[in-house]
DNA sequence: TAAATAGTGTCTATGAGACATTATGTA
DNA sequence: TACATAATGTCTCATAGACACTATTTA
């Protein structure tokens, strides 16, 4: 045991060079009929002026005892930051790690990427969208236009087509609609983020489904419209 | 003592500290009908004497020029020190990073883990399986019980999470069976992966799926076995 | 010819896609 | 009542699972 620690004692001798790593976020939401991605405008060297995702470094610590706060932890921490919401009432999950060299110019920067699904009513707490704002949620279909800093257009491509095909198998779609919600409101969501929109029947088909299935429940209220209104569901999981 | 404090004043007046980055592979092949995984005897604390994955840091470059090398390039090149096999013809992809604090007890390493497929008649060139060696191809379901050095059981398990998922809609099969095969080889291929025995019929439905799909074709010779031969099928791909 | 395995065919259940039809609310 | 949209129903096709059956090669 001694033995061990010496050896800890003495790894710190032989060092190579470390890389940077950072955390940055694909926080996604739906406003205004549109799945928009969070995107700040950068005041600093590199890509100044440009617009980029959200992101910062991994906070590491200096010794063997206190390393840091984990990866999640980190992801978690960003996205508190970059939009004041609650990290737990966010799905967040990883999605992969971009590590080609150069892609800062300053330094090797690995960064790990995250995506975050934030429920559209708790879209207007996040403080975006002022007159002067460096912060501005994005429809994602412009933003092959929009130039982004980095590889920042790859990483949120990438971020799409997971969800696009998680879609179907999971229950993303729900961090993606209000508490509660209507079934068109629902296929409204699919329909966004697939790109096309989707057939009622079928997708009342579905939906029926997952009702049998218990992962949905009847909520009370209707919602106001022009026309008939639909019923109200929720989504019955341990939620706070 | 206060030489090294003294540089670690300077060295966070520049920077933050920043973590060592490493690439796991989870190398699989099919070796005696078994779905197996290449790991190496650590001869060195921590976890000495155990088996973990084979991994590597990576080459990070000092200056904003010279940043080292990809992270892909850094998998490959493990992959070559490990096994001796030319990456390119072996299947490689970026699984998932792990990067919990204390994961590694010497100091903050964030560890970005690849899977990797070799061929079954690649795998006796692996040098791996001598009398005293330390690399040796594990059965993955023995696993468990080797209580693998760091979290590598949980990279182990989420490794064949994914390739159990892709194999349905993925080419990744045919990465795990020689140039050439016949049809109840690479159904044994998919039961060995998904832990259960596939039904003839209805793999060969499949498999003729494939067949008219054009992603597969006849090649000459048959099977040499103790009753009738079955025909040997290659996978139509642009591959040396 | 017997044994063994390759290869074929069938029945059923499920789910997706296209699309027609009915029901129910509001203005 | 007219209109808009919610909600239901139907037809077809593709695929998966279970399983019975035939064909072909070797020993």
């Amino acid at each position: 045991m001694s033995e061990e620690k010496a050896f800890l004692t003495a790894y710190r001798a032989k060092d190579y060079p470390r890389p940077s790593v950072a955390v940055d976020l694909v926080i996604l939401t739906i406003v205004d009929a549109q799945l928009r991605v969070l995107l700040v405008k950068r005041k600093e060297h590199p890509f100044m002026g440009q617009w980029a995702l959200p992101g910062g470094f991994v906070r590491v610590g200096e010794g063997p005892i206190e390393q840091g706060e984990d990866l999640d932890e980190a992801a978690k921490r960003e996205l508190k930051e970059e939009t004041g919401l609650d990290p737990e009432r966010v799905y967040l999950e990883q999605l992969y790690t971009f590590g080609k060299a150069g892609r800062d110019p300053r330094l090797r920067v690995i960064t790990v990427a995250y995506y975050a699904l934030v429920r559209p009513d708790l879209a207007p707490f996040v403080k975006a969208g002022g007159d002067a704002s460096d912060v501005e949620w994005f429809d994602v279909v412009a933003v092959p236009k929009l130039k982004l800093g980095f590889d920042h257009d790859e990483i949120v491509e990438m971020s799409l087509q997971r969800i696009r095909g998680k879609l179907e198998y999971t229950n993303i779609a729900f961090d993606l609609v209000p508490a509660t919600f209507t079934i068109p409101e629902l296929r409204h969501v699919h329909g966004v983020v697939l790109g096309k929109p989707m057939d009622p029947g079928n997708f009342r088909r579905s939906f029926n489904r997952w009702l049998e299935e218990g992962r949905l429940e009847l909520a009370p209220g209707k919602r106001i419209t022009t026309s008939k209104p639909a019923a109200v569901y929720r989504f019955k999981r341990a939620r706070d």
